[in-house]
DNA sequence: TCATTACGAAACCATTTGGTTGCAAATGTA
DNA sequence: TACATTTGCAACCAAATGGTTTCGTAATGA
């Protein structure tokens, strides 16, 4: 199985639970209200999360807060900033076409 | 099936070839020469990110050329741009929390 | 004309995914 | 103590995923 952030954006309602808990932290009960999907269903969503290390929990009584760890979202900031730099090498290949073009006029 | 640029990141290969496409177009056989799967998985992995409109075609002769359709990504950062939001306002009720310890106070 | 090349499509397979229902354990409450 | 609530876990299922091999077809070049 493959755990990372990406994979836990890759479905709608996990984005979704993100959202959520960005604002604060949620009993799985709490999030499953939301959703028209089993508790159980959600349960598995959070499993997932958890899994790569996006959720922390915390028990309290019988009932368990899962906290957002925001940081981890880092790791798609980070690519999207390799990703552009790969877009801009893109544009210094056009640079010497140009360049190129401009010696043969010579 | 899924298909939004979400999906289409969900998988390292597919991340990899993005990064690939980012720099300049490619055929597939190019591609599939980088990895150590077989071409016909490689022509899989573009089919999806063809179909949630992340590359488009050119035909040159019998070869394909695949360009990457840079601006979908920006889904990508808007979704990124509504997290960064919801995790202000997590720290918009805290202040709301700290404003009614203070009343409490008094 | 004919072999080669580049590619997509189809069939197949094991594994993962996203959902379900049922159950057991732990905690809070009457 | 007895009961209700909150939750995780297991079993199950249909569909999707990521890979393979095989085949068909269109363009290229000798």
């Amino acid at each position: 199985m493959r755990r990372d952030v990406f994979q836990a954006l890759a479905d709608p309602t996990r984005r979704a639970i993100i959202l959520m808990l960005a604002v604060s932290a949620m009993t799985p009960n709490a999030i499953a209200d939301q959703f028209d999907i089993s508790r159980q269903a959600v349960s598995k969503h959070i499993k997932v999360m958890s899994e790569c290390e996006l959720l922390a929990q915390e028990q309290k009584g019988r009932e368990i807060y899962y906290h957002l760890h925001a940081d981890k979202m880092k790791e798609i900031e980070k690519w999207l900033e390799q990703f552009k730099q790969q877009i801009s090498k893109r544009f210094e290949q056009l640079d010497e076409v140009l360049i190129q073009l401009k010696q043969k006029k010579k």
